[in-house]
DNA sequence: TGGCATGATTCGGT
DNA sequence: ACCGAATCATGCCA
């Protein structure tokens, strides 16, 4: 910074006294209209004037200020000072005009924006990673995308830490020295002269100065940021497949639902949360965002080749009608023992996908009926949705085109849609108790 | 290595 | 914001 200070310092005004005109061992040159006519007295007073100046630098500080006050003070002070402001004036205007205002730096600018829109600069997002970590703590629910990118945060929010802290500590040192070279320049003004123009030009010069150190800072973060970026983000679509287990998991749901196999906020969350807790933890978590892709991907592709799926759909509904049987076993057990006007009692809200007869719970039968109040009856809605394929390979039900047939209330529709895609089967149903809870919009 | 499976992304519509 | 549809990109397997 010395060194640096030095060169400043070398330019300050545009002129440069020693080199014109006394390390030369010349007296200074006569300006226009003071032709030297006072003689060679006081053309050596002068002299003596600058060399006394120059070398102040060479002596103590204390002797230096008496040095200067005796210059202050002395009577050819003023003369010299008129002479300096004219060689001032005409050196000025070469410079004048050099170093104009110039237009910002579309790098620069660049770079600022880039910053910006990574959340490095500006308003900090979403309150930092302490403060996302904190809320996902506190909710308990590990399963959005602020967790699954919460490493990415965390060395996002450190780039950005740095990064102001750099930024700080360059403005501190620009404002300091800045602070510093004027000091310096109001001083010399009092022996040489120093417009206020020039001394701006001179913070201007200084401020340059740091922001292209300042852009070189911007330039790292931004690199800093693309690499993490190409590490956390861009590994996003890196595709690994899930494990078995959890797409057993999303298959169960799927094929449990078929009639609407939208699952709601807190069924994609419960999914997710079971599926990460089944599937080993070497594999990545599916989060919130995979199990919507999932089903999205699923709803599609069933659709598009529903014969190809037709085994698969059989599989998980001879397995979810397994389950359900069990259940209805158990709730059949259950209301013998209980008392019959306790409906749901234990068993209403639950998201227990194992015992997917739970799932579906709109107390509806295969004719439509409902069966409020009876336990057994939150099963039946299942076991259509789940065996609706072994029934249709036996009694020719269509289930792709079959949204009129008896056996489904819902299904897939003629336009190749979901019935009640849009709309609840809690809020169409007619039969549906005030009582009933749809485990897709429940939990 | 090619082809299929599948998770992720993008885009337009509602 | 969510969905369907198309597409991309990668994993997996014969």
């Amino acid at each position: 910074m010395d060194a640096e200070q030095a060169r400043i310092m070398q330019t300050l005004g545009g002129v440069n006294l020693a080199a014109h005109s006394v390390q030369g061992g010349m007296a200074l040159p006569p300006p226009h209209g003071h032709d030297g006519t006072d003689g060679d007295g006081r053309k050596q007073d002068i002299g003596d004037i600058l060399h006394q100046i120059m070398t102040i630098t060479d002596q103590s500080l204390d002797e230096a200020q008496a040095k200067k006050h005796g210059l202050n003070c002395h009577r050819m002070k003023p003369a010299l000072f008129s002479v300096l402001c004219e060689i001032k004036e005409k050196t000025g205007l070469s410079i004048r005009g050099a170093q104009e205002e110039d237009p910002p730096d579309p790098q620069l600018m660049r770079l600022d924006n880039m910053l910006l829109a990574e959340g490095v600069a500006g308003p900090e997002k979403g309150g930092g990673s302490a403060a996302a970590a904190a809320a996902a703590a506190a909710s308990g629910s590990p399963t959005d995308n602020s967790i699954e990118h919460s490493d990415y945060r965390a060395k996002l929010s450190q780039i950005r830490q740095i990064y102001h802290t750099e930024l700080e500590k360059y403005e501190q040192a620009c404002n300091e020295f800045t602070t510093h070279v004027m000091n310096l320049l109001r001083e010399q003004s009092r022996t040489r002269p120093i417009s206020p123009k020039e001394i701006e030009r001179m913070v201007g010069i200084i401020h340059r100065k740091f922001s292209s150190i300042q852009m070189q800072l911007k330039q790292s973060t931004c690199e800093a940021v693309m690499i993490l970026r190409s590490r956390f983000l861009d590994a996003r679509r890196k595709r690994r497949n899930f494990s078995k287990q959890a797409t057993e998991i999303l298959n169960e749901y799927f094929y449990s639902h078929l009639s609407n196999p939208y699952p709601s906020e807190e069924a994609k969350e419960e999914l997710a949360k079971k599926c990460s807790i089944t599937v080993s933890q070497v594999r990545r978590d599916i989060s919130f965002s995979s199990v919507s892709n999932w089903f999205g991907n699923k709803r599609i592709r069933y659709k598009k080749n529903i014969g190809k799926f037709q085994e698969e759909a059989n599989l998980y509904a001879a397995k979810t009608a397994v389950n359900a049987a069990h259940a209805a076993a158990a709730a059949v057990q259950n209301s013998q023992t209980n008392s019959p006007t306790t409906p749901n009692s234990g068993s209403s809200g639950s998201f227990n996908l194992p015992n997917s007869g739970d799932m579906f719970m709109s107390m509806q039968n295969l004719n439509g009926d409902s069966y409020q109040g009876a336990q057994v009856g939150a099963n039946v809605q299942s076991q259509v949705d789940t065996l609706r394929h072994v029934i249709s390979q036996t009694a020719g039900y269509n289930d792709a085109l079959g949204g009129n047939s008896m056996y489904s209330p819902h299904g897939l529709n003629a336009n190749g849609g979901w019935q009640d895609a849009t709309t609840p089967s809690s809020v169409i149903s007619p039969t549906e108790g005030p009582g009933s809870v749809h485990s897709d919009t429940s939990n």
